[in-house]
DNA sequence: CGGCAGCCTTAAAAAATTTAATTAAAAGAT
DNA sequence: ATCTTTTAATTAAATTTTTTAAGGCTGCCG
């Protein structure tokens, strides 16, 4: 039988000057994002938080008593989802939630404790994934990603909601 | 419509020019490709195509006869579900499936005219889906950002494949 | 007061992903 | 040359997550 050889074909790293487009925007970001989350997980773990959680507990953080349903929205996700996200931490003693005094059908969520702990843990456990995956980058290139990539989530969401409107029957 | 002039003269103490820091660039990223895959899950419907098709196609249009672990590696999925996406996408006659001649373990996958054609339909969805988000940024910009975001993605899977191996017990 | 609308929660259903186990084939060793 | 080990893909099972639908409580207004 013919041999087989299996070398050089490991890294195809001839890409080093290539002329990124606007098509390889998406598929760039998508990966991005996949590889950042699955990293940032596995540094999570170790504070007893989840996917999903620290946004949660980081919005508390800069404010407070935020509604259920404000939570969701800030997050992206639906309803139900943020219920049972708050409902698993606040199990876990991370939160609790409150009826507000005034109008009693908003649910309030104010971080406990633990939760104001885990703050620090979450900022260092995003923290280091940060750095590294901005090892080799400048402060003025993380500058300007954080505010294009804040700026691609502004323009799409604005599409996003007015399409929402259209699903209207 | 849109916001033409931004004077931005409400009481908050935060003007236009937020000094983001490192610590802004996971939940960006994250929102960012949400928001993303949002719209573009929405765009591709209308090709018949569901969310995690598009890599597999595109990746095949840049090299076809990949084999399906090359293309669970590249899309950062596990095996078996690359192997439920290729079914999917055999069964919905985008791609065909052929063992390899010499190495008869390997699967190898096809583009087939249907899933050729699609390229384009996948591309005007992803372009449009990312005109959008760019709506303002300028050439240079959006090359930087691909660029970032492909140095993130690289950095990260570095270290993700570090811990891989890290899980062997 | 009574109906309508908003916000959250619960329940049910649907989908997707991961782990583990199975099959098949190639490479290597005895 | 046969047997063992390793690699690749698939299948099956289970866990997790997300979405849809329905319910309940509260505030608002006629």
């Amino acid at each position: 039988m013919g041999k087989k050889h299996k070398d050089g074909k490991k890294h195809k790293k001839k890409k080093d000057q290539t002329e990124y487009t606007l098509a390889d925007l998406s598929p760039a970001l998508t990966q991005a994002a996949r590889s950042m989350r699955t990293v940032l997980s596995r540094n999570l773990l170790e504070s007893g938080l989840y996917a999903g959680q620290d946004g949660v507990v980081l919005s508390l953080a800069e404010s407070d008593g935020m509604t259920a349903g404000g939570l969701a929205q800030k997050l992206g996700v639906k309803a139900p989802t943020m219920t049972r996200t708050i409902g698993r931490m606040e199990a876990q003693g991370f939160l609790k939630r409150k009826p507000d005094a005034e109008d009693a059908r908003l649910t309030k969520v104010y971080l406990t404790e633990l939760g104001r702990g885990s703050v620090k843990a979450i900022e260092l456990a995003a923290s280091s994934c940060d750095k590294l995956a901005t090892l080799d980058f400048s402060e003025k290139e993380i500058r300007n990603l954080v505010r294009l990539l804040k700026a691609i989530d502004a323009n799409l969401q604005a599409e996003a909601v007015h399409a929402e409107e259209d699903e209207e029957d």
